[in-house]
DNA sequence: TGAACTTCCGCCGAAGGTCGAACAAAGCCG
DNA sequence: CGGCTTTGTTCGACCTTCGGCGGAAGTTCA
C-alpha cells in the first residue's frame, strides 16, 4: 500500500487545477518521490495529456521545466439550448475557448431538428479550429427544463414540446454527453470562472423566468430528482391574485419574472413582450419600468432571504436577461436579503451581478465536460490502458 | 486527493458499513486479491478494530469467518445540550449504546460548568460500561446554538451566555471532540438510523424554536458560516403583526414555535407556558390546542414547501417536541407541502414523524465522532503508526 | 459413511511498483 | 571557471500485491 495517494489522475489534477506547474511542485505536494512523479508524468505526456513548456525561472539552481496541459489534440463542447436560441463554444482541454458560434434556435422544434443542428454546428466549429471530429472527448449541453442528470433524458420539461425522456447522449456516437439543466450550468460556469475561490454559490437566473443553480462544497446540488432550484415556483406573500401557468398562484415567477414585468407594464400603457423590451424601457430611464424592476428585485430578495438563511451561501451571482439592469435589480434583492436573513448568515454574504455574462451556460456547459473527462478515476482508465 | 482504493481504511470502512462481513466480501468489492485483503484485515485485527466471529452459513463450501468491528477496548460519546437538558450516551464503534443518562442542567450556566459536568457524566457511564477513561477515543457534542464547526466555538448563540468563542474541545484532553449545532446532530443521527438508504434529507425540529438539519448527498451541509439550516427566521406570510426576539416580525418561528402557540393558548385563556404544555393539552383531546398545532403545521409547510422546490430532498423528517403529537403537525405539513410545492420534487417525496425521537441528538453526536474516527484517513494513519 | 465438490484461507514465489541514492544537467554566483 | 543549488533521470533495493497451490471445513449425493 502506498503510503500516500498519487495517481497518474491525481497529478493531472493538480496540474489542471493550476495547484503544480513542476515535477517539484509535484512531489512537495503529493510526497511521493521524485522519481515515482516523473514517471507519472511521463506517462502523462505520451498519452497527450500534458506537455512541457521552456523552462521556468530558477530559484538559484536549475531551472524546472514548467508543465501544462497539452492543449492540442483534445476539443470539449458546450452548448447552452434555450427556449429560442442555440450557443456553442468548442473549448480546449484548460477551458480556453477556441471557437463560439450563435442562432436563434426553437427548442420546440424537437430533440432530432435541434440536435442534428448542434452536431452541424460542432462540425464548423471543429473545423474553424482546425481540429478533427475524433478530436472531441466530451460535450455538455444545457436545456431550459429539469434532467435526469445520470440518464441525460429530460424529465417532463414544459417548454421543451418532444423531448421528455429523449435520451440525448445517444444522438452523439463516440463521444461522453453530459445533459443538465441550464440553470445548473450556468451556476457551474459562473463558479469555475469567476468565483472559484468560494464553496457556496448560488446562481440566480432573471429571465422570462426565474430559476437557481446551486453550488455546494463546490459541486452542483442537483438534488433527488434532478429539480433541486426550482426557485420560480416559491410563493411570496400579498400576490394572490397573481396566476401561474403552474396552477397555483403567486409563484415568483409569476410576479417578478420578466414576462410577469412585461405584462404589468402592457397594462400600464407601455406594450412590453418580453424580458427584452423591459432591458430596453429600463435602459431608456422609463420611470415605470424602473420601478417595476427594482419592486421584482424585492421580491426576489424575500425568497433569497429564506434561502440564504437555509443553505447560508457565500455569494450570490444573479444573471439571466434581466441582469442587463442588474444595478436596479440588485438593489430589490439587496434590500430585501440583508434587511430579512439572519446577520450571521448575510455578515460575509456577497450578491453580485454574473461576471461572466452571456456565455455562462456554454461555458459551463464544457467545463462539465472536461472536469467529466479529466476526474481522476477516468484519467485512471486513460493511463492504464 | 483521491485516496488509494483498498487501504486498511477502506476496507475498515465497508466493514462498518456492513457492505462487506466477510473476506471473500471484501475481495469482491475491492477487486483486490483474497491475499492482500487477509493481510489488510489481519493488520486492522492486530490493532483492535476488527475481530473475527464463529463462522457463518456456509454456500455450499468452506464457511466463511465473519469479521465486524471489535466493539471492546473502544468508546465513543455523544451530548446532547439542549437549553435546560444534557443527555449522555457511551457507544462502542457500532454505534450501540452502551449507557446512557439525562439530567436537567442550565446551559446558561457557563461552559466550565456545564462540561464539567459531562465530563462527570463521562467518568460514570464508563464506569458503568466497565471501560477505562483511555479507552474513550472520541465524542460529539451537539449545542442549541450556531458553531464554527472546525474550531469547535459556538458563534454568537443567542440562548447560551457564556459560551461564545469558547473553545469547547480543550476542555476534553486525549480525545478528538467534534462540537456541532443540535439540529445538525439530529439530522445525522435520524439519517444513519433510519434513513441511510437516502441521500438528501431534511430534518425538522418543532420545539420552543424551529430549526432545521440538511444532508447532502449523505453529508451535512453547513454553509459557509455553519449556519445553514436556521429555518425559524424565515418570513411567512400574513402574520406581519407576530414579532419575533430576532428583531423582525413575521418569522416562522414567532407564528408557529411551542413557545408561540402556547402564547396564543394563554391568550385564549388556556394557560400554557411552553412547547410540553401545549402537547398536554392536544393529548388530553383540547380542540383549540389541535387546531392551533394543525395550523403551526401549515404555515412550516408553507416554507418547506419553498425548501422542497429549492432543494428537492427525498424525506422530511419531523422531530423535536412537538412531534410527539406529530399525526396533526404533519397534517398540516403535507397538506400544504403537496399543495405548493412542484409535482417533480413532491412525487417521491415521503414527510414521515421521527422514527429514533429523543435520543436522536445523542445518538448523532456519537455518530459524528465514531465517523471521524472511523474516517480512512484516520483508519490509515492508526493502522501505519 | 465416504467420496466428490465447493468455498475459504494461509503460504510462497514471481511480478511489478515505489523509494532513495547516486549521477547528470542546467543555471547562478563569486 | 569552479563551487553551489535545484532539477531530472537511472538504477538497484525493498516492499507490496498477485495468483497458484494446498490444506481446512463444510455440503451434497451416492
Amino acid at each position: 500500500m502506498t503510503p500516500q495517494p498519487g495517481s497518474a489522475g491525481d497529478v493531472l489534477t493538480l496540474i489542471s487545477a493550476g495547484s503544480a506547474t513542476t515535477r517539484s511542485d509535484l512531489a512537495r505536494l503529493t510526497g511521493l518521490a521524485r522519481s515515482t512523479i516523473s514517471q507519472r508524468v511521463d506517462a502523462l505526456i505520451e498519452r497527450g495529456l500534458v506537455e512541457e513548456t521552456e523552462s521556468g525561472e530558477s530559484t538559484g539552481g536549475r531551472p524546472p521545466r514548467q508543465l501544462r496541459l497539452h492543449t492540442e489534440d483534445h476539443a470539449f463542447a458546450g452548448v447552452d439550448l434555450g427556449a429560442t436560441h442555440c450557443r456553442v463554444a468548442l473549448m480546449d482541454i484548460s477551458g480556453d475557448v477556441l471557437a463560439e458560434c450563435e442562432d436563434s434556435l426553437l427548442i420546440g422544434e424537437g430533440p432530432d431538428t435541434v440536435l442534428a443542428h448542434v452536431d452541424q454546428r460542432l462540425d464548423q466549429l471543429l473545423g474553424e479550429a482546425g481540429r478533427p471530429r475524433s478530436a472531441l472527448r466530451a460535450m455538455g449541453i444545457g436545456v431550459p427544463g429539469p434532467v435526469e442528470f445520470a440518464t441525460g433524458r429530460p424529465n417532463n420539461p414544459p417548454i421543451m414540446p418532444g423531448w421528455n425522456d429523449y435520451p440525448v447522449p445517444e444522438f452523439f456516437e463516440g463521444v461522453s454527453v453530459l445533459v443538465d439543466n441550464d440553470v445548473n450550468v450556468m451556476a457551474l460556469g459562473e463558479h469555475r470562472n469567476a468565483f472559484a475561490g468560494t464553496s457556496h454559490l448560488l446562481f440566480v437566473k432573471v429571465g422570462t423566468g426565474i430559476g437557481c443553480g446551486i453550488v455546494a462544497e463546490g459541486k452542483l446540488h442537483r438534488g433527488a430528482q434532478g429539480s433541486a432550484g426550482d426557485i420560480g415556483h416559491i410563493r411570496v406573500s400579498g400576490h394572490e391574485d397573481a396566476g401561474c401557468r403552474c396552477g397555483n398562484s403567486a409563484c415568483l415567477e409569476a410576479v417578478a419574472g420578466g414576462a410577469a414585468i412585461a405584462r404589468r407594464l402592457t397594462e400600464l400603457g407601455l406594450p412590453a413582450e418580453s424580458g427584452g423590451d423591459v432591458v430596453a424601457l429600463v435602459q431608456a430611464g422609463n420611470t415605470q419600468a424602473l420601478r417595476l424592476v427594482r419592486e421584482a428585485g424585492r421580491l426576489i430578495g424575500e425568497v433569497l432571504a429564506s434561502l440564504v438563511n437555509f443553505f447560508n451561501p457565500e455569494v450570490i451571482v444573479v444573471g439571466g436577461a434581466l441582469s442587463r439592469v442588474h444595478e436596479h435589480l440588485l438593489a430589490g434583492i439587496r434590500e430585501t436579503v440583508y434587511r430579512r436573513s439572519l446577520p450571521l448568515a448575510t455578515h460575509h454574504l456577497s450578491i453580485t451581478p454574473s461576471r461572466t455574462g452571456i456565455n455562462a451556460a456554454a461555458l459551463g456547459a464544457g467545463i462539465l465536460a472536461i472536469e467529466h473527462y479529466l476526474s481522476p478515476d477516468n484519467i485512471n482508465r486513460i493511463v492504464n490502458a
